[in-house]
DNA sequence: CTGAAAGCGCTTACAG
DNA sequence: CTGAAAGCGCTTACAG
C-alpha cells in the first residue's frame, strides 16, 4: 500500500491546479463540465479521499464527542448512547464511540469525552492532553473532570419498604463482594429498617442461591434479574409469590419480561442532556469542577 | 465566545517557541520541568486543546469509520454495532456513530461509512465526496457502493414448513403494505407450499388482529413479536396453543422472554466482519463492486 | 473559467 | 534545554 493520493496528485493527472480538484470535487460553480469529468476521472483513478485534516484545518468542523460506554449488548447502555447521540446531533456534535475492550484512540479523535470511565481505568483512554472529561456515575473523583453523579439513596430506601411491606425477611443482596454502590446502598437501606441482608455473588444463579432460603433477590442490573427470572420459572418458584425480584437499571424490556421486572430506573435522557450541558461548560472553561446529580426512582412492577 | 487559543497563543502567553509547547503538552523529553510548568500553566490559562486536525495532518491517525444504524434502543442495532466497535478497534479504526434521526455531519468525520444506508435516504448521509460506503442489506443497488446482502430464502422456507407442520393454514404476516424484503419472503414461501397468508399492517396489536382469526402471527421484527407476546398473554391466548408467533432478527433478549420467541437469526459478528471487509477493500480501491451475502437461519424456540 | 499565493494548527527534523 | 524553518493537505480570497 502506498501513500494515499492527495489533491495535488489529482491535480497533476487532470492537469489543472489545486483549486480546482477543490471546485470539481464539491461540486462548486465556476469550472467547466469537460474540467470536472476530467478532475472527477482522475481522482477516481488515484483513488483519492480528501483528508478530513487538511479540511477540518481550514473549515470550521463538527465538534467531536468522544462517547465511551460499557458493551452496547446491554440496552441499559445502548439507550443512553441513544439519547446522546439524539442531543449530540442536536447540538452539531458528532459521536465517536468506544467500548472499553475497543483500543479506539479517543483522545485523538474527540474534542471532549463523556462517558463511564470507571469502566476502563486502567488504560487511561481519558488521558489526553487537557480534554474535557465528563464521568457517569464515577467510581471516584477525578479532579478537573465534570461528575454527573446518581442519587440512589430514596429510590433504594423505596424499594426496601416496599418490599418489607410485602413481607420479605431474608432479602438476599448480589453484587460483586459489595464494591458497588448500588449494593452498598441495599444493604444500608436494609439495616436501616432492621434487616440484615444476605450477600451473595452477582454471579450466582438460581439453583445456587436456593441454600440462603431467600425471600427477594436484589439483582445487580435487570440483565442479570431476567436471568433469575428465567431460572426461577425453570425451577417451579413462584415470582413474586415465593421469591420476589428486583432489579437495576429500568431497561424498557422489563416491561416484556414475566413478571414484568420491578427495578431502581434513571431517566437516562436526563442523564445525557446533564454530561452535554457539562461537557460544553468544560471545553468553554466555563466550569472548574461541574456536578450534576440525577436521581433513580423505585418502579414497583409485577415481580415484587 | 472567542476563538479558541492555538499553540502560538500558548507560546505568547508562556513567553516561549511553539515546539517548546508541544514538548509540554506530551509529556516529551528535552524540557526542563520549570518551562513545562509554566507552558501547562498558559494552556490551562487559555484553555488551550490541541487541534484535533493540525495533529492529524502531520502525524498518521487512527482511521475512522461511519456507522450509520438504526434506533440503538433495538438491540438488533445495538448488537450489530458492539460487534463493529470491537471489530473496527481491534483494526485501529475509530467509530463515528449516527443514527438517521441525527444530523451528525458523516461526511466530514470519517473515512468511510457503512451502515443501513436505507434508513436514510433523503438527506444522502453518504453523498461525500467520493467516500467509501458499504450498505447493509440496502434496498436498492447503488453502483460503486460495497453491499452486505442477506438471504432469507431459504430460512423463510424452514420458518414456514416448521409452522405449517404443526397444524398451521391461517398464518398472518405483518408488515408496510408488503414493502419489505423480509415480508415478501414469507408471503412467497408460504404461497410456495400453498398457503395464501393474510396481509396486515405491521402496527396492529392482538386485539386488533383477531378478527382475520389467525393461528400464527408472523411478526416484522422481534421487538414488534415481544409486544405481540404481551398482548396475546394480556387477552388470555394461549401461545403456541392457539396461535404461533415467529419473529425477525435472533435478539438473543428473546430468550428471556415468555415463551421464549422463535425467530429468524442473522450471525451479526458475520455480517460486521464482512461490511467491514468490505469498506477496506473499497478505501484500498481493490474492489469495484464487492458484495457478501449473509444468511438467515430459523431457530424454533418455545413460541410456534 | 482557471491558477498563484497565503494560511489554517500542528509536529518533525535540524541547529544551536 | 530551546527555537527557526519546513511541511502536512486542504480552502479561501484574490487576480487574471
Amino acid at each position: 500500500m502506498t501513500r494515499p493520493a492527495t489533491i495535488v496528485d489529482v491535480a497533476r493527472v487532470a492537469g489543472v491546479s489545486r483549486q480546482t480538484v477543490t471546485r470539481a470535487m464539491h461540486d462548486m460553480a465556476g469550472i467547466s463540465p469537460a474540467t470536472r469529468d476530467r478532475v472527477l476521472a482522475a481522482a477516481r483513478e488515484l483513488n483519492y479521499h480528501p483528508s478530513r485534516f487538511g479540511r477540518g484545518l481550514v473549515k470550521p468542523a463538527a465538534r467531536t464527542l468522544g462517547l465511551l460506554v460499557g458493551d452496547l449488548t446491554n440496552p441499559y447502555y445502548a439507550e443512553l448512547a441513544s439519547t446522546v447521540l439524539r442531543l449530540a446531533g442536536e447540538r452539531g456534535w458528532n459521536v465517536v464511540m468506544a467500548e472499553p475492550g475497543s483500543v479506539a484512540d479517543l483522545t485523538g479523535g474527540a474534542d471532549a469525552v463523556i462517558g463511564f470511565t470507571g469502566l476502563a481505568l486502567d488504560p487511561p483512554a481519558t488521558g489526553a492532553p487537557n480534554l474535557p472529561v465528563v464521568e457517569i456515575d464515577p467510581p471516584r473523583v477525578q479532579p478537573g473532570h465534570g461528575r454527573v453523579e446518581f442519587e440512589r439513596a430514596t429510590a433504594t430506601r423505596d424499594a426496601v419498604r416496599h418490599l418489607l411491606s410485602r413481607g420479605v425477611r431474608r432479602p438476599v443482596v448480589l453484587d460483586r463482594a459489595g464494591t458497588s454502590a448500588r449494593g452498598r446502598a441495599f444493604a444500608e437501606a436494609f439495616r436501616a429498617e432492621g434487616v440484615e441482608p444476605v450477600p451473595a455473588d452477582r454471579e450466582l444463579g438460581w439453583p445456587d442461591l436456593a441454600g440462603a432460603a431467600p425471600d427477594a433477590l436484589v439483582a445487580f442490573n435487570d440483565l442479570d434479574g431476567f436471568r433469575l427470572l428465567r431460572d426461577l420459572a425453570s425451577a417451579g418458584v413462584a415470582v413474586p409469590g415465593e421469591v420476589k425480584v428486583v432489579g437495576v437499571d429500568g431497561l424498557a424490556v422489563g416491561e416484556f419480561v414475566t413478571p414484568r421486572l420491578s427495578t431502581l430506573a434513571i431517566d437516562l435522557t436526563e442523564v445525557a442532556g446533564a454530561a452535554l450541558d457539562l461537557v460544553v461548560e468544560l471545553s468553554q472553561g466555563r466550569s472548574e469542577a461541574a456536578v450534576r446529580v440525577v436521581a433513580h426512582r423505585f418502579v414497583a412492577r409485577d415481580s415484587t
